[in-house]
RNA sequence: GCGCCGGUCGUAUAGUGGCAAUUACACGAGACUGUAAAUUUCGCGGCUUCGGCCUACGUUGGUUCGAGUCCAACCCGGCGCA
């Protein structure tokens, strides 16, 4: 068994869903929001806290582990799990998306999700920027990284990135796949894609490879194909299809992955589109997604797992979440606010700590602050899906869902 | 008492004739969506119809078209000699 997928209850009238998704390393209730942890390790939180904060699955990085500590590191450690003292469910992204975020997205202040209402502006900046400093190359059999660490030239192909998923041995994988910059044009996203969808095949024939080589001790991996597209609906569709229906020796992809970059405004319809054409019996992933109000959205529009690093970094850089919106606890109003984060929140940091004290340790640089901040962030976005979820079950998500946006001020 | 050195935005600094004045920290407000992020941006004398205007480098006066910068006296601090 890899991998068992069971849903619950559905939305009626939508495409929403709740559900099991049970792993090796454990049983995920779904919806479910993945906390990000891409060196095997959950920035500034330690496995028992990240549990303790309700997480369920944690997502690591591919890319970083391969440069460091290196994938053969890490499996003689025992694995992703063993090594990093997490004892659920585990996952690692392929590098895809560093294929972006150290490629096209390099130093241009590009980011995955791009808010805009003027479409004009996701128009082609696409010149020829071939010549712009980059860390990520995209070739023709897979993508020359310089590593950010010691200037180190590695080339990462399909096979490659599966190989080093093998080693690392989370339960679930991702194909390897290119994230798409949202301001490229539509030429530009249709070529990208049939890299996608041949680097997807590679990947999935690469997976079951090494899948057949196991014996019988060896834990057994499942893996996710990523759907791509940018913003156009036919190719969105058109990978849709592409990525449920590829099939290597009988088999599939086990789930998908919905990646590249949004514009806040299309995420929903794109979103909409590809689960539509997913398979209704396989867990879709909404890479890298996010905010309260996209968790709404995704549910809604039949994603079963989110993943994103907000919760930590925006815990590290002194914003916390609040059922009333976002508040940067080191601003002066909250110095002498002795009233914990959120009142009637039951996780670590509100038990323990008042505003105050954490607004505090930021400005003392301690390094406490991000850790006691990213607890309460994780707890917050972990918990609200789990709500969500719970919603599904009583029936009355659309109430749910109201009553919890009107009180949130974005 | 004599001599030398020094007094610049909260702090520490840069600045030897064109300066609302450098840099760092502190302070203030933002940003952050599959993590090159404990990162990063902006602001930090006042007013403004955004063209400027006013007030500012210990104090007072002077030289100069123009002074934080040069001169004089004074005040304050440090060091040395009596």
């Amino acid at each position: 068994m890899t991998m068992d997928f069971r849903i619950e209850k559905r939305l009626t009238g939508k495409l929403g869903r709740a559900g099991t998704l049970t792993v090796p390393h454990g049983v995920i209730e779904t919806p479910a929001y993945v906390v990000v942890g891409t060196k095997g390790t959950v920035k500034s939180v330690d496995s028992a806290q990240v549990k303790e904060a309700g997480a369920q699955v944690v997502l690591s990085n591919t890319y970083h582990l391969y440069l460091q500590p290196g994938d053969e590191a890490v499996k003689k450690m025992g694995g992703l799990n063993k090594m990093m003292n997490w004892s659920g469910p585990s996952m690692t992204d392929s590098g895809g998306f560093q294929v972006f975020s150290l490629g096209a997205a390099y130093k241009k202040g590009i980011s995955k999700v791009l808010q805009v209402t003027d479409p004009s502006l996701l128009i082609p900046e696409r010149f020829d920027d071939s010549d712009a400093p980059r860390l990520a190359k995209i070739g023709q059999d897979g993508v020359s990284f310089t590593s950010h660490i010691d200037g180190s030239v590695h080339y990462i192909t399909p096979e490659k990135s599966i190989q080093i998923q093998h080693n690392i041995g989370a339960d679930i994988i991702f194909a390897f796949d290119e994230c798409t910059s949202p301001n490229e044009d539509l030429k530009y996203q249709g070529e990208a894609l049939e890299r996608t969808h041949n680097w997807a095949r590679r990947s999935l024939e690469e997976h079951i490879k090494l899948e057949n080589q196991k014996s019988f001790s060896d834990t057994s991996q499942s893996i996710f194909g990523i759907v791509q597209g940018g913003r156009d609906e036919e190719l969105r569709k058109k990978s849709a299809k592409f990525i449920s229906e590829v099939e290597v020796e009988g088999k599939k992809f086990d789930g998908f992955g919905i990646g590249g970059s949004f514009a806040k405004e299309d995420m929903q319809t794109a979103v909409k589109w590809v689960n539509e054409i997913l398979p209704e019996d396989k867990p879709r992933h909404l890479l890298g997604i996010g905010e309260p109000e996209d968790l709404f959205m995704g549910v809604e529009s039949g994603v079963d797992l989110f993943d994103c690093v907000l919760p930590t970094r925006l815990g590290r850089n002194g914003t916390l979440y609040t059922k009333e919106g976002k508040i940067h606890i080191t601003n002066t109003e909250y110095r002498l606010d002795t009233k914990p984060v959120e009142e009637d929140c039951p996780c670590y940091t509100c038990t323990h700590y008042s505003r105050s004290y954490i607004c505090h340790l930021f400005h003392g640089k301690e390094m406490l602050a991000g850790t006691l901040s990213s607890i309460h962030n994780i707890h917050f976005l972990v918990n609200l899906v789990k709500k969500i979820r719970q919603s599904i079950l009583d029936e009355n998500f659309a109430e749910f869902k109201e009553s919890f946006l009107n009180k949130y001020k974005q």
